[in-house]
DNA sequence: TGTTAATTTTGATTCAGATCAATTAAAGCG
DNA sequence: CGCTTTAATTGATCTGAATCAAAATTAACA
């Protein structure tokens, strides 16, 4: 199968440009660009916004003016569903572009919320596509995160409908460990942001099923588990667990 | 709950352009650019291609040069696992644009195959990238066509992982219906072009399922199945059964 | 720091959908 | 046109995950 490893996120792995503005220099939109198109482009992305945990970077139904990119921190975007509960469509890290979604109606579709302390870079969607004009490879750049975040989703829906709890657990836990990695931190061992809830509902799991999927993976000796911070010990076998949905049942 | 009952597709709704090029007419890029800017459009669009039931439009892992705009037909795409059966990932009809996954990697991630005999405009991406330099109406809206795409994908995504049985099958059916509506075809009468595992591949169910799936709602008197012939008799419950999941259980 | 609230784990039970199996219907095709 | 293949329906049974329930652990905060 050909599920990709990497769920839900924008790549920032070959992030190797050298730049003025510091605040660009680990975000995924400056990827190719010499000094003075990366000075054009610090002029647009210049207003910073912290998040406190917990709190808000958009809500579902507001207007959209621009992307957001993460500097720091770990959010959730989801749905609310009309009784009141809600679904989680995505976690994001650093580095990636929040809000891509809204393009398409100038409305956000979905509510943006730090699972902790964050900071963004407020981007200006109409002067993102402006400059973008005059910067050929900023424009080539940005269309292939859009596609990129079409392809990240196409696995996610795969995932949903074909993989078992046990299944979409690894394919979780090796996701978060390779975007980990990207951003210098170790693979093998992480806290987890946010709660076995929030994992449910983005892998279209109860709670209690995750709860039972990591302590399953555990006796396994695959991994350790000690509440929210998780130890990968056999990578190996944990993509093993996620590879082989339809063949081992 | 949020979900969008569009499933997979992009919106045509709003195509009112008056155009020479004939081609251009019912697709979903030329929206809102006058004559001159369709006729430089139009130069870009020019190579058609036609497809006959059971081929394929790209295979994945070919390279990506060109999106394709569906001049008429209908197409499915897919992606082959390792143990031979493929998992559908959409399906797409007249005037949708095919390829948006490609840009990311410059590969072509899926397998597009026709399911009926079909048409395609061919868009050389290059070039489609070049002119919406000067066409700035048509960069935005390439840019809304690739955010929809990943509206939808987070309406799939949110079906696929909180929805049971007929309601997926109910939001699919709604689904059909209005791009059918939308393309001047009845709404409330058509003929299915792909099969029952087609359809539960796409919705994550085994085609059993969706057989069942399928006689329950005629049992319930909300459409008449008559193989690939459905008939919906009552729209109003079929949105019903896919607005409440979880509410009514 | 102690108290309360939220989160996580684990067990028992239930149920929706998968799987297995057989029949019927439709579509290709020599 | 009849024969073969493919697709669809329906039934019986099984199973993985949901649900219900309770205890244990952790986090929040006054």
């Amino acid at each position: 199968m050909l599920i990709d490893t990497s769920l839900h996120h924008l790549d920032i792995s070959h992030i190797r440009s050298s730049c003025a503005t510091c605040s660009l220099r680990e975000l995924c939109l400056p990827v190719g660009l010499n000094d003075q198109e990366i000075q054009v482009l610090g002029d647009v992305v210049s207003h910073k916004r912290k998040i406190q945990r917990g709190g808000y970077l958009h809500r579902s139904g507001s207007q959209f003016q621009s992307l957001f990119a993460i500097r720091s921190g770990f959010l959730k975007t989801c749905v609310l569903e009309e009784d009141g509960r809600q679904q989680v469509t995505g976690f994001h890290m650093t580095g990636e572009l929040l809000g891509l979604d809204a393009i398409s109606t100038d409305t956000h579709t979905c509510d943006a919320i730090a699972l902790e302390d964050s900071e963004v870079c407020e981007i200006p969607f109409a002067k993102l596509e402006e400059i973008s004009r005059t910067i050929p490879s900023l424009m080539r750049h940005f269309h292939k995160i859009m596609s990129r975040e079409i392809v990240r989703d196409h696995g996610v829906m795969l995932l949903l409908g074909s993989m078992k709890a046990e299944e979409r657990l690894a394919s979780f836990l090796l996701n978060l460990s390779r975007r980990f990695l990207m951003r210098g931190y170790s693979e093998s061992e992480f806290n987890l942001r946010m709660t076995r809830e929030e994992i449910g509902s983005y892998l279209g799991l109860k709670l209690e099923t995750v709860s039972r999927a990591f302590s399953k993976l555990q006796d396994e000796n695959i991994i350790t588990v000690d509440n929210k911070h998780i130890q990968i010990n056999d990578i190996a076998r944990l993509r093993l667990k996620m590879g082989n949905s339809s063949c081992i049942t």
